[in-house]
DNA sequence: ACAATAGAATGGTCTGACCATTAGATGCGC
DNA sequence: GCGCATCTAATGGTCAGACCATTCTATTGT
């Protein structure tokens, strides 16, 4: 046989951690254990591992830089899997944190993305999706009526989930909020001033995206993040 | 004062490895620390930073998951800051293994993705880029003239961070590489039958690139993509 | 009833030891 | 001298057992 031809597998890395984390995932990925379950206390694990419990607080730590687990103390504390967990978000903002993502093209990137999420929106959205969006308008023109509309990073990333949630593709969805959850952090940091017409601004876009106008929705959006971005700067 | 308007931050979360974390990371963005530097044994770390050694590695631990650093282990062996770190690739490849993320949908976001960026290569790309792109694809058809063609995830990978480096954008090209990184695994994984006109197709989009014509070129690689995605599902 | 307190569960940290791997130094045979 | 085997030190990986801090629960006292 050709010798080139030949492959193998990375060996199994000889870390007792890693195996331990891919034991937990593989029990992730088969359902056996599911999003919101709690995992055994640590002690327990390392008994059923029959490992110690530094091998397994570290494979616990991994997990819960992935972004898999939560770790909770006290009493009923332990390792809980997460929900819907952004495992992009933290990564991200190492990107930025460290300066190797400038601000400028980290919204270019946003601006693009999200032109393109609208689009498909615009496709594939259904009614549903379309009156959840509204609800959210409303919500948030709510929250500024009553003036509580600066603190609430919510308000500003939800827009743009429920936006990615209509084009019923989850990688979108994951980078996307991946996307606006740090954006929230920025603005949260900064607290530029509030945009008045956001909700007006929104509903806009919501009407382009029912009457399935592609490319007025995205020129839109993309007009208005670039206002966004202008905020931010100053 | 108005109740509403006072925030705090998330108080401090009273886990010594974050704190290191984020002191590391400090050093790392104030460019105290660089890239290929090596950090101090754990033992010395510890001391440094008065802890013991155990809330020390789970900090190192937590900087490896996350992408930052590499552990080596042996004499000379140690912490070291990677370079151009992918950082997103890990959290992706969660995504898939957990089932968080289909197959379909992740080829669908890698098309579009993608295509945005050749659309943008496209428009900014200088005679230099694109001249590295030549020449990989020259070093692509060497490799498949002699056979080794199959192993090397690298050749299907280099492309497409070359294209991402021609944006001159470069939250797009960690992204490109994250979903390149992905493929390159699955590919190797499944080896599907070597696509024998890779090197002519790629050649096609360079020429749409140098001759600025961003459709066409959106176009050519949208389609190759959706072959590629055909002969991976077989 | 309600509040204060004690207790147990559980993650976070510490100490100090030993193991496994690696790079380099040492030494032996030729 | 050269080359190969061996030894040594450095360093991450693991272990064992302890104690601390936090959180929930149950009991107790008023």
């Amino acid at each position: 046989m050709d010798q080139a031809s030949i492959s193998f597998d990375t060996v199994r890395s000889a870390r007792l951690f890693e195996e331990i984390c891919d034991q937990i995932k593989g029990q992730l990925s088969q359902g056996k254990i599911r999003p919101g379950d709690k995992l055994p206390p640590e002690r327990d694990l390392a008994g059923q591992f029959g490992v110690s419990r530094s091998a397994v607080r570290e494979a616990l730590r991994a997990l819960e830089v992935s972004g898999l687990i939560e770790l909770r103390k006290g009493a009923k504390g332990g390792a809980f899997l997460l929900e819907e967990s952004a495992p992009l978000t933290q990564s991200m903002e190492d990107m930025i944190d460290l300066g190797r993502v400038s601000m400028r093209d980290f919204t270019e990137a946003r601006i693009l993305i999200t032109e393109v999420v609208v689009r498909l929106a615009c496709e594939r959205g259904k009614k549903k999706d379309f009156n959840a969006i509204e609800r959210d308008i409303e919500r948030l023109e709510a929250a500024v009526e009553k003036g509580d509309g600066r603190s609430d990073a919510t308000y500003v990333t939800n827009f743009y989930d429920l936006l990615a949630a209509a084009t019923g593709n989850q990688m979108l969805r994951f980078l996307t909020h991946g996307i606006a959850q740090l954006l929230a952090g920025l603005i949260s940091a900064r607290r530029p001033a509030p945009m008045h017409d956001l909700g007006e601004r929104r509903r806009a876009i919501l009407m382009c995206l029912r009457a399935r106008d592609a490319d007025k929705a995205g020129k839109l959006l993309t007009e208005h993040l670039m206002r966004v971005h202008a905020r931010m700067e100053k």
